[in-house]
DNA sequence: GCCAACGTTGGC
DNA sequence: GCCAACGTTGGC
């Protein structure tokens, strides 16, 4: 079991959007990053947990919880030309970007904002609160989830 | 809206 | 393969 901290803007999709969702899952397509794709191609497993973020936002923060939910399959957004992450470049016979359905887990019960993770002893290594951070899926350790999750309950 | 950080692109 | 230019991210 992996941990996983995924970024996103909630007004373009909020974990509130997830939950409400017909089956409370959703294809977290629109990764163009290559780390964050091998992420979710190579080593992101159906169950892993993940901390949904909420970014450009104020306060930003982790807003609930969501699990893997599929297997990698190709984004089919970088096949349709009328979406606005079309990639000329990605083949269908050799799809260059993959996801995973991302399925709503649980709520916390507040939001845990960025600052408060900043002052938690348990996250001084978490790698989105170094400085320069933009990758929008980052592995987490148990012990940082864990921190997190407790913190919002 | 600003801007630091950083990934990508493309000329050479 | 270098690196300047450019685009994007995301906190503030």
């Amino acid at each position: 079991m992996n941990y996983w901290l995924m970024k996103s803007e909630p007004d373009v999709f909020s974990f509130e959007d997830l939950k409400n969702r017909p089956k409370q899952t959703e294809p977290w397509d629109g990764v163009r990053n290559y780390q964050a794709r091998n992420f979710m191609r190579d080593e992101m497993k159906v169950g892993d947990l993940i901390l949904f973020y909420h970014s450009n936002t104020n306060p930003p923060g982790v807003a609930g919880i969501a699990e893997v939910a599929s297997a990698p399959y190709p984004d089919p957004t970088a096949f349709d030309k009328k979406s606005k992450y079309f990639d000329l470049k990605s083949d269908p016979k050799n799809p260059r970007w993959m996801l995973i359905d991302v399925k709503y887990n649980a709520d916390l019960k507040r939001s845990v904002s960025l600052e408060e993770m900043k002052s938690m002893p348990a996250l001084e290594a978490m790698r989105v609160l170094q400085r320069g951070n933009r990758l929008s899926i980052t592995p987490v350790t148990k012990k940082e989830f864990f921190a997190i999750r407790k913190a919002g309950n």
